[in-house]
RNA sequence: GGGCCGCUAGCUCAAUCGGCAGAGCAACAGCCUUUUAAGCUGCAGGUUCAGGGUUCGAUUCCCUGGCGGCUCACCA
């Protein structure tokens, strides 16, 4: 039987033998309970009011410790901040500040009570009447001076990081005050947060390969959902006409600094409204959010400054890549005649399978990194566009955009399709391009044609990517960097 | 998936034209009653990612593998 001890490194093992002397004085390493009166940053607050707290219990982590003999100054964090204390062996009485000194170390969760005042440097500071522990740390934390800087253990082990580096729990701050920012403005609009499957017998609402599970009592695979699209929009039939929802989509393809299996996606869909309310949403979503997160619409991202202040620009695909490349997807407007035309240009396009993927290809390519100020792109090819309604009088493309910013997209919006003949047809197109080769091409989904026989309002729907957003709205170039636990290879 | 770079003490980093692996922080033993990355004295801490090869000798050079980063291609 393996010793808990034999497990521990050195360092570890030197703390572990304060933990039984402690117990051995019968002092409680692990107490069960803080008693705390105020948060760090509540009595600063109550401090720099002019009010004396009095008496008062402050707990947190200690981060640093500097000793001077029979007195030493040691920095807390909580929380809501940092303060230091001032332990004093008059004070405290020689047995507590011996033990103090002997079985406390950086990282211990301390109970500190006693009263503030100001040191001769002006720096606020708690003069300790009683020090308790609160829970003892047997590994030691990370260098005081440059933190923890390993991306892979920053990443593997993320308590290390948050505890440490306080950008970073800022960061994570600022995600959930845009994920609020953002619930906020959909709940006040009407929207009805819903939660729809996760595991889903046919994957769909986007162009991804999925995870494949199995059910054991069910005897079926499932797929973890790649989108939430055709569930919430079977909510519309059902009489619902807002809906949306903040979840977990899961694909089954690279990981790269924008790309992780699992990402956070904002779905909503509006009855009766059109591609240009959504463009409304998007422009609200990002004003509500960067002033939730920044306080301002002006922001920077990497070399980029970019003004998040509506309206923002509209440009059709077809113009945007004619002046990029000069070439014009509405005279080469098959597959053969724009492959043609690539190829005569020498421009770096990787083979395709259609007209869509081929303008999509163009775009990504020569478009996308220059579009720093927000802008619409919108009329995109029919084909790679399989639930959104078709442009009235050019069948080529659908009312859909997509907004950028930054060099980078951020949301993807449709005028629904809910004509269930065209629904259908563009199901079957799918199919022949699955058998074509193209392993993201949609399934059939039945069910889904049945319900937009039964009438689906003309709706406008929206997906927001909340990793992209959050790295955009935070300055981070990562999205690892956004994501608490990202995946990485065991 | 391709290319490039990296992996050394708990953390942050050195070093070797191939020749005893060493600093700071943290720890440990001390000194020090107003410090701010406190200071000072002393001491300890290593499977140099793993395996193989070349060599008298490999942390260093070569090969294979692992993990990470960047980047290109694809997807959000």
């Amino acid at each position: 039987m393996t010793e808990f001890i034999e497990t521990l490194n050195d360092l570890e093992k030197e703390r572990y033998q304060k933990v039984l002397r402690l117990r051995e004085r019968g002092v409680n390493p692990y107490p069960p309970r803080a008693k705390r009166t105020h948060t760090i940053a509540e009595a600063r607050e109550s401090f720099e009011k002019g009010e004396d707290p009095g008496i008062i219990t402050l707990v947190g982590r200690m981060t640093a410790n500097r000793w001077t003999g029979k007195i030493t100054f040691a920095d807390i964090r909580d929380g809501s901040g940092r303060i230091q204390l001032f332990l004093r062996q008059n004070n405290l009485g020689d047995e507590t500040y011996k033990n103090f000194l002997k079985d406390y170390d950086l990282g211990d969760f301390v109970q500190a009570t006693g009263t503030l005042f100001q040191t001769k440097t002006g720096e606020l500071t708690l003069q300790v009447a009683e020090l308790e522990l609160l829970a003892k740390a047997i590994a030691p934390m990370p260098e005081k001076y440059h933190g923890l800087t390993d991306k892979e253990t920053r990443y593997r082990q993320r308590y290390l990081d948050l505890m440490v580096n306080e950008d970073v729990r800022a960061v994570f701050r600022t995600r959930q005050r845009i994920v609020t920012a953002m619930r906020a403005y959909l709940d006040r609009k009407g929207f009805i947060e819903v939660e729809t499957p996760a595991l889903q017998p046919l994957y769909g609402g986007a162009l991804a390969k999925p995870f494949v599970t199995y059910h054991n009592e069910l005897e079926r695979n499932l797929y973890l959902r790649i989108a939430d699209e055709l569930y919430l929009k079977r909510l519309l039939v059902g009489m619902y006409e807002r809906v949306y929802e903040i979840s977990k989509d899961f694909r089954n393809e690279g990981v790269d600094a924008t790309h992780l299996p699992e990402f956070t996606m904002m779905e909503c869909y509006q009855a009766f409204g059109d591609l240009s309310d959504m463009m409304q949403v998007v422009e609200d979503i990002f004003v509500e959010c960067a002033q939730a997160a920044l306080g301002t619409l002006q922001i920077t991202y990497g070399e980029h400054q970019v003004d998040l202040t509506p309206p923002f620009a509209r440009v059709a695909m077809r113009d945007a890549i004619l002046e990029k490349t000069g070439i014009d997807i509405y005279v080469d407007d098959s597959f053969e005649k724009l492959q043609a035309r690539i190829a005569e240009r020498e421009l770096s396009v990787e083979p395709q399978l259609s007209w869509g993927k081929l303008v999509e290809k163009l775009f990504g390519a020569y478009v996308e990194p220059t579009l720093i100020a927000p802008t619409f792109i919108i009329d995109f090819p029919t084909d790679i566009s399989p639930f959104a309604k078709k442009k009235p009088g050019d069948a080529r493309v659908t009312e859909r955009f997509e907004i950028y910013v930054a060099g980078g997209e951020y949301g993807n919006a449709f005028t629904e399709l809910n004509d269930p003949e065209d629904q259908w047809q563009r199901f079957m197109e799918q199919q022949s391009n699955r058998a074509r080769g193209d392993v993201e091409a949609q399934q059939m989904d039945d069910d889904y044609v049945q319900a937009l026989k039964h009438g689906m309002p003309p709706t406008g729907g929206l997906g927001m990517g909340i990793d992209r957003l959050t790295m955009l709205l935070t300055n981070q170039h990562s999205i690892r960097d956004v994501v608490l636990y990202p995946q990485l290879r065991n």
